[in-house]
DNA sequence: CATGAATGAGGTTTCATTCAT
DNA sequence: CATGAATGAAACCTCATTCAT
């Protein structure tokens, strides 16, 4: 009980733009910066203190736990992120007559302009996923309702438009995700960042390729 | 050179299947399993050592230290595996007059299998390939060298027979190793292991969604 | 750089009598003490701390390692003694009219007073010169050029004052301190402390024997 | 018992040249070597069995313990020297009508030779009878009875032909001593050893400097 | 005699966390 | 609110010693 009020707190501070201290928030971007780059089990709460300029005792004031630093930025992310991604997917699908090619251009554009803004985070959800299980059991389900069963309403409808091959469409979602979350995850997670770098052309190759797959042969 | 000596001997070790007692043995079962549940940062060695029911010396007797440990149980696997993993290629290629669907059907069956039966030692590599540089310069360059390089000559040799579509051939193989890949790491890394499951109808749908997005229109 | 710069600020920490922390001063006392007893390598830091009565991880919390803690307890020692130490040998000098065996009487004393004040840290400092090139490197230059470069240009003005013999200068910096050193090791590292003790009568047959050795026949 | 029993067995072996197979001589060999250079407490059994060729068990299987090994490599090289030191004494003295100086000369050079063969020995017990008071107890009442007692003896001999001043014996001895162990110290033990290097310069000036502050004024 | 794998006590060091100021 | 000294459990690692072969 105790254990959760203080993070809910945390999460309702930030979306909620509440109160927030200075050294609050340095602690927060000193945070995510230092376990994108070194990961979290090797970033020691005396190094974030050090770098972030403040106490030891003051990162654990606010956040309590080590734990609770690393939901408490990547948390209020998720829930911050995640609708608003999916409002995108209703407003390009159904408020205009994009065919499919177009909405999945502008969806990744969309996405991939978001992440590039926050490379790090992405970074530190990217690596920790794979390690915690409580943060896998936290997000996938979320994720899964939120923008998978949209995105399958989705690729219903354009298959009853006829713009897309008769596959099961959960094969065709799982298809889809692992490129573009493999296009990202190799963009911002594996390669040293390409400071100045246009991306368009590989985002049109990406949209090819998976229309190529996806496509209802006429 | 006494660092790099010690690994060295562990792998020809291994490699050789020279002299290896079973103490060794099982800790570097053990530690092959606990680091693929756990991940490396979060296992120490008096669990490794407990749990394969030896002494906490004898790890560093053998090992010297736990970056060896984890390195001696990775680099074998990455040596042995990669070369087959070429040859079994060029095999496939050049002994006979396959299409290259034919040969993709083959190539991707043929590592499945493999990871299939390495599937926490895979584990090991994808999540320390996110954390540790070391790990990142000595293995992606060899991977590079081994691996790509010859996929690169066999996207030409397609082309030139017509089979394939005629984009950048780095971007066909980034594409198609985005897709393999992430689909290795989907079915092994983040999923729980779904011990009984036939992959016969997910490997046929990477490989229709692939050679859609690259065979050349007729 | 990092490694010396914590170091540096020891040294700040105690030439200027800065800041430190009652658990830190009873730490310093009690490493002397226990490192002149039973050297260095045979005194565990959880001995210190067991001693000092404060938790081991409070010993590197201030000062980092082991070695530092060594460094640390010695170094200000020397840097403070070594100036005043040639201070005192400029003023008994220049400012009187003292003969040389005057002079030479003074400077024991007053050496072997300050060491008497400090026997445990001496103790240990000549135990691991013996041991530690490190510190061998680094005291013995700065001693040379404190210390012994004054002393033979006082050798020189006496010499020219005909108060001691015509031999090369060197040879009898090193025959004196032979025996001054030798004396101050023998009263203090090796034998036993014989704690009330009455020295004048051992540092006039040190006078008399260099006076002997050194003066000038008339 | 069963502690003394086997290194007196291992004093015994040395001092009476009786059976010691090859690795056991290596071993013994390597350890005084290291020790000199690194001290005993930084030396393991380890790094000796790999340096001498053996195995690590071998060590245990000749010395028992390290401690053991310590003991047997230094006291044999006591027993053996202390006694002849004192034997060469006598012959100096009774055997011929050399004056006092004749007689400190040809000790010094005797000494100096013996320890300039055994070097590395040397420094051993020079370092280790600070540290280990173990060895001090066994050392130095054996030294003061064979050789500290005679050279008493020779000193109130020289006194009563009129060659030395008249202060206490023990004062005299204790400076004389001083001197001497200190020049041999800073000679092999402090600096590092100068290959080609002749001493006679050196010993000439002790011997005038020891000369001097005790030769009797006539 | 010789080996070297195995041990486990103990060493140094790290680090999340607490709490008096 | 903020601090940073203090903690102690636990991490990685070393090493003298034992013992089956």
């Amino acid at each position: 009980m105790s254990k959760k009020s203080l993070l809910d707190e945390m999460i309702a501070q930030t979306t909620l733009s509440k109160k927030k201290t200075d050294k609050q928030q340095k602690i927060a971007e000193t945070a995510v910066k230092m376990f994108a780059e070194k990961g979290y089990a090797n970033t020691s709460t005396s190094e974030i203190a050090k770098e972030a300029g403040v106490a030891e005792g003051t990162i654990f004031r606010h956040y309590g736990t080590k734990d609770n630093l690393l939901l408490a930025v990547i948390l209020p992310f998720i829930k911050e992120s995640l609708p608003s991604m999916a409002e995108n997917v209703f407003k390009e699908v159904y408020s205009e007559d994009k065919s499919f090619e177009e909405f999945l251009r502008a969806f990744i554009k969309n996405r991939r302009s978001f992440i590039s803004q926050n490379q790090e985070l992405f970074k530190v959800i990217v690596k920790e996923l794979l390690y915690s299980d409580e943060l896998k059991e936290e997000l996938l389900p979320f994720f899964s309702e939120i923008v998978l069963n949209r995105f399958l309403m989705m690729i219903n409808h354009y298959k009853s438009r006829g713009e897309i091959v008769e596959l099961p469409s959960e094969k065709i979602l799982k298809l889809m995700f692992t490129v573009i979350v493999g296009y990202f995850v190799s963009d911002f997670v594996l390669t040293p960042k390409p400071s100045a770098y246009h991306p368009e052309e590989d985002i049109e190759n990406v949209v090819r390729f998976i229309m190529n797959g996806i496509r209802k042969e006429s």
